[in-house]
DNA sequence: CCTAAAATCAAACTAAAGTATGAGAGGCTG
DNA sequence: CAGCCTCTCATACTTTAGTTTGATTTTAGG
């Protein structure tokens, strides 16, 4: 109780002095962000603009996967093209090459014969000269290389 | 001639008005330009910003090659899946998966005997059991539904 | 037009592949 | 432990595959 009668005084003006000193430090920050005011709006502006640009790319940009599809498209012509040049190279003819695809799907000569409309001699001597010509000894060994060198599918 | 002096004064009259006209344009521009300085700046900001975004967003952006490996590891994992549920489905013991997975390689039943150490008749039981269980007559036809069916690669 | 390659066929083999049946040794499970 | 499945093997047989030789007919190219 005394103590606050006594130095009232002193505590008014100590308050007075924080009160000023708090007021002279909020003039100076209204000051500041005023003087700036500019520069603090085209801050705003700018990192609004640039959240933009980035929503804006993100929303318009296509898709990267595209390249895979021309990928597969080149990988087609690409057999097309070993097709051809393994044919060369192996001298495997058009007819066998028609055995051998029939053969990969597992027919039987007999049934390969039938399919063609030759006789049984006509498709192991195809198939005969195709394992010379592929240098293998079986049939599925035909198949196994012929996958490989991407003769047949 | 003549017309230069006879109309000296009317000429300069003209130019001056136009002068005069061209001059307020010019101020009202001026004035125009330095009333919404500030909007034009920001709109400059605004543009300029938009497009570091766009160009942040391009650069930035992780490519989309990462999702095909993902899908690879997805399939092989799907394989392993498939090939149990095949085998379950089918009924084809491990020992009879191996004689096929050699017979895909072009192996003979004799070359798969010694292969896996046990008798000739052996692997004509294996692979008679096998075209039983796969429903097929022959091994060429066993070879392209075993991976038909991704039992084997 | 003529020739070389490709396609066709046949016959007589040999070598694989595939079937049928039976049987023994282990291993797992109710 | 009995029953079932897998793996193993054998024997005897049928069927398919593959080789060899030789021949005729198309077909495409110089």
């Amino acid at each position: 109780m005394n103590y606050l009668t006594k130095y009232r005084s002193i505590l008014i003006y100590g308050l007075s002095l924080a009160a000023a000193l708090f007021l002279m430090k909020w003039l100076e920050w209204r000051f500041l962000i005023l003087n700036h005011a500019f520069e603090i709006y085209a801050g705003i502006i700018a990192l609004l603009f640039t959240g933009l640009g980035i929503w804006l790319a993100m929303k318009l940009s296509t898709p990267k996967i595209k390249i895979i599809t021309i990928e597969k498209e080149l990988a087609a012509e690409k057999t097309f093209v070993l097709n051809n040049k393994a044919l060369n190279e192996t001298g495997v003819s058009a007819r066998e090459l028609e055995v051998l695809e029939l053969m990969a799907d597992g027919l039987s000569n007999q049934e390969i014969a039938e399919r063609l409309f030759v006789s049984l001699s006509t498709i192991k001597t195809h198939s005969s000269n195709l394992f010379f010509k592929l240098e293998v000894q079986r049939r599925t060994q035909a198949i196994e290389k012929a996958k490989r060198m991407e003769l047949i599918a």
